[in-house]
RNA sequence: GUCGCUAUAGCUCAGCAGGAUAGAGCGACCGCCUCCUAAGCGGUAGGUCGGAGGUUCGAAUCCUCUUAGCGACGCCA
């Protein structure tokens, strides 16, 4: 169904044409002013130097058609030009209904369904998950279920880092640890072992004493490089070390991401993509697009226009290896090769933002990606600590994501177990998920883009603009609504009312910006906006919650239309919160 | 050095395809539970939107300059 600002703007054009006037004027917005009106168009003072009038004659011309529409209860023309609407209040509650008969609740899928794919530029595999994953995760998540959501299809790749020295480096350690192992006798020749020779805590802990150990011995180092080019070349023992280091790894971040209700599609990496590197590099060198310089391969990548110097994409090194530009060049091979995505968008640091504009151009030209492919760079900030630096631990060090998920919910169940009587397995139940929310929705009320204060004790709050709160508003509708239904209230077929409060008209008018909201949040891909409004949502609901004692309400007609309006409200806050990725319990 | 991002209330943040008195939350202070979850609601105080010019009937929003902080800038990813 049509949003209600494709309604009214539908009966603003009209009017500015009936009038003679250009209906591109006839752009309507939210009021800025709601204590004057609900809705406001300005296209009269835009269009006065056009039509050489004033604009408070041009919106009056306007105001005299517009005053036909059976949306507005009022159409007044204020001081400059302003035109200024209150809806119908019959109106709006045929919107509503509408929309609560609607599966979709008014939300249309795209005309063109588009096939996105979504790079979370992945963890390195063989190091515990930290801070630093959870941006790409929670926000690529959510963009992920919004664009679904408008019916396209997406795809989510973890895109994990698995390969390269750090490899070499674990299989350096562990032949050091353990030489008797079959993987490091070149004689050997029979299966090897399908259990892994190491549990996931002894691969966190061998990779850091690897890497730490290189820096200071040589000798180690150049092992573990060798170590690194046996296994890119084949390394019969190697590679089934390395396919025990993914599945280890893999099981292990599959646990944790399921935790933060976090799925990914495809579980490629680095890897996967290597075997298109050779084809690439000669295609390159072929069509004549890369040279040498300085003993690199390099594609150049400066466009006029540029107002500054872009170094050219790097394709192999003058030692012939390959880079992460190559690397992220030949998984757009393969994506094209397999998934032909219309869009694909990186969920990576904001840092990395010249590597892609590199990436994006190379792959632009040299025809890797056909041109008309949507690349997309989605840079999110940094996750700062109270002090305004990289989030850190107490004593300094990174913060495993697993302990910070488990200090928020310890946080959550105290505040629980303060504030209600709960069964303890109820509590750590309920605490799980409001804590995954605060986490969340604090992550994702803030723009993407900026560097953000991750404040524990904020955002585990249930006050203000928090996840808790949403969630708290969500289980007091749903509160209201089994005590309904207990006592033989049935919530199927109720019609919403037209308002009968201001209050109520404030909640109708939040739930009405619902698929309007939806859309921006699409197109924008912007997440935060979709907080912002659930928060208002929260808020006028709460409001009108103090104001209307809804199941004492003696006139039945009236409590249905109440309950219906409930009803279609808890649902709207539902499927946003299911958009931003977080449910919410039954109580708390 | 070049380029980019950021700067809005004490703190954390919205608002920015120009529009009417710049909004929230937290913190502070003051009220509201015989009533559906007070984890709520209402109110008060708090701002020359970093600074200076400019464009415009109108600028937090657009342009130029400037200050401060952060970041990126070919053989790490």
């Amino acid at each position: 169904m049509k949003t209600l600002l494709e309604l009214i703007t539908i009966d603003t054009k009209k009017a500015f044409r009936e009038s003679g006037y250009d209906e591109e004027l006839a752009k309507v917005t939210l009021s800025n002013r709601p204590d004057l009106c609900e809705y406001q168009c300005n296209g009269a003072m835009a269009g006065a130097k056009q039509y050489k009038k004033a604009p408070f004659m041009i919106a009056d011309d306007v105001a005299g058609y517009l005053k036909r529409s059976p949306c507005f209860e009022s159409v007044d023309v204020v001081k400059p030009g302003f035109i200024n609407l209150k809806l119908d209040p019959e109106f709006v509650a045929s919107y509503l209904n509408a929309m609560a008969s609607d599966g979709r609740l008014g939300v249309n899928e795209v005309e063109m369904p588009k096939t996105i794919l979504i790079d979370y530029g992945g963890p390195n595999v063989a190091k515990p998950l930290h801070v630093g994953h959870l941006r790409s995760a929670i926000i690529g998540e959510s963009i992920k279920r919004i664009a679904r959501m408008k019916g396209n299809r997406v795809i989510g790749d973890i895109h994990l880092g698995d390969w390269g020295y750090q490899m070499g480096l674990i299989i350096t350690e562990l032949k050091k640890r353990k030489p008797e192992l079959p993987y490091f006798d070149d004689q050997y020749e029979g299966e090897y072992p399908k259990e892994a020779p190491f549990t996931i805590s002894e691969l966190e802990e061998i990779y850091p004493t690897a890497s730490a150990y290189a820096k200071e011995h040589e000798d180690y180092r150049e092992e573990a490089l060798h170590a690194t080019y046996l296994l890119q070349n084949g390394h019969r023992g190697y590679t089934a070390i390395w396919n025990h280091i993914m599945a280890v790894s893999v099981a292990d971040l599959k646990k944790n991401y399921r935790r933060l209700n976090v799925e990914f599609d495809l579980w490629k990496g680095e890897a996967d993509a290597q075997k298109y590197i050779p084809d690439m590099v000669q295609m390159l060198k072929e069509k004549g697009y890369a040279r040498y310089d300085e003993g690199a391969l390099v594609v150049d990548v400066q466009e006029e226009g540029d107002n500054m110097e872009v170094p050219p994409c790097m394709i192999l090194k003058s030692d012939g290896a390959a880079l992460y530009d190559t690397t992220d060049l030949a998984t757009l091979v393969e994506r094209e090769k397999d998934y032909h995505p219309d869009e694909v968008i990186y969920v990576v640091d904001k840092r990395q933002e010249l590597h892609f504009i590199q990436v994006f151009r190379c792959a632009k030209k040299t025809g890797i990606v056909p041109r008309k492919t949507e690349l997309k760079f989605l840079g999110f900030g940094t996750m700062n600590g109270k002090d305004g630096k990289p989030f850190k631990t107490r004593e300094g060090g990174v913060m495993r994501l697993e302990n910070l998920i488990r200090e928020i919910n310890e946080e959550m169940y105290k505040k629980i177990m303060d504030n209600r009587t709960v069964a303890e397995e109820e509590a750590e139940r309920t605490a799980r998920i409001v804590g995954l929310a605060a986490i969340k929705y604090g992550d994702l009320s803030n723009q993407a883009s900026k560097d953000y204060i991750f404040d524990v004790d904020r955002f585990t709050s249930f006050e203000g603009n928090t996840g808790p709160y949403i969630l708290y508003t969500i289980v007091r509708i749903k509160s209201i609504l089994n005590k309904y239904r207990e006592s033989g209230g049935s919530l199927e077929g109720k019609q919403i009312l037209a308002a009968g409060s201001v209050y109520e008209k404030a909640l109708m008018l939040q739930v009405l910006k619902y698929n309007d909201v939806i859309d921006t949040v699409y197109e924008e891909t912007a997440p935060h906006r979709l907080c912002a409004y659930i928060y208002d949502l929260a808020n006028e609901f709460n409001k009108f919650y103090h104001e209307t004692k809804i199941l004492s309400e003696e006139d039945e007609t009236r409590k249905s239309g109440y309950i219906a309006l409930l009803v279609l409200t808890k649902e709207v806050l539902e499927t946003c919160i299911g958009l931003l990725g977080f449910d919410a319990p039954e109580r708390m």
